[in-house]
DNA sequence: GCTTTGTTACGAAATTTCTCGTACTAATAT
DNA sequence: ATATTAGTACGAGAAATTTCGTAACAAAGC
């Protein structure tokens, strides 16, 4: 049928989830512009799908102003680690390593983002046994 | 409307697809059977969706025997850093490193895991500038 | 031969996603 | 006041997803 336990955000709802986040709450105004910019939208295409995410819960509405502002119900992070979470079950087999290694492969990851995770993994390691 | 470009495969389809890589060229019975383990699931549900999954090219089937055999017609590799690909534009701006950050923390990876990602940055780093 | 069994084929129904047209409404300008 | 402008609300329609019922059909068993 296709509801989900968690029902997670479409494609379309994720584009305008990654604007609410650059620029902060905005208006159907401001938000068609910027996925315009990007690739034709129509304006009531976007006021359709801000609507549908304040019902699901994705995003909150101020209607305290003629032209209602949209803001992000959810952080950057949530969002990301529901995603990651469902990837792994879906098509990792819950293997971690093996999203890493994808992740990795997949765009090649440049020296300083190689170091950068570096780093994380050795704060990780310091959490699972702090006198190593 | 819901067309895409690289028209990825749906979460029934990755269920299937999963089984199809563990198990091999399999029978609708066989599948069926495996996912019925994990979730009560049709016998023509699964069908219906191997048959549309051939459409789409995504399984190839094999009709010599009365009982089809379906044989997944990507590599587990392959639609995981498609997946990957796609996650990167829509949820992480791009950015590798965030998503296998994300990676990591969504579920405490275990220090074992830690360690296989580490030898896969020095291979990395190696593969970038292979005279340090 | 006829029936039972296991299979494929087909299509319909419920739901979701995405897009957009049209109507309505409030503010603004003339 | 009336017309224009800018916004929201509503619903329809096409495509996709997922589920499943029913028909058709072939093989095996009695």
């Amino acid at each position: 049928m296709g509801r989900r336990a968690s029902p997670h955000a479409t494609d379309a709802e994720l584009e305008i989830l990654q604007v609410l986040w650059q620029q902060g709450p905005s208006t159907v105004r401001e938000v068609q512009q910027a996925l315009d910019a990007i690739r034709p939208t129509g304006y009531t295409t976007v006021l359709k799908i801000l609507q549908i995410m304040t019902d699901k819960g994705l995003a909150h509405r101020d209607e305290s102003q003629r032209a209602h502002v949209y803001e992000a119900a959810m952080t950057e992070e949530e969002v990301q680690e529901e995603i990651v979470s469902h990837m792994l079950d879906r098509v990792f087999s819950g293997s971690a390593s093996k999203l890493v290694f994808r992740a990795l492969s997949a765009k090649g990851a440049s020296p300083s983002e190689l170091d950068e995770i570096r780093t994380m993994l050795d704060t990780l390691k310091g959490e699972h046994h702090e006198s190593d």
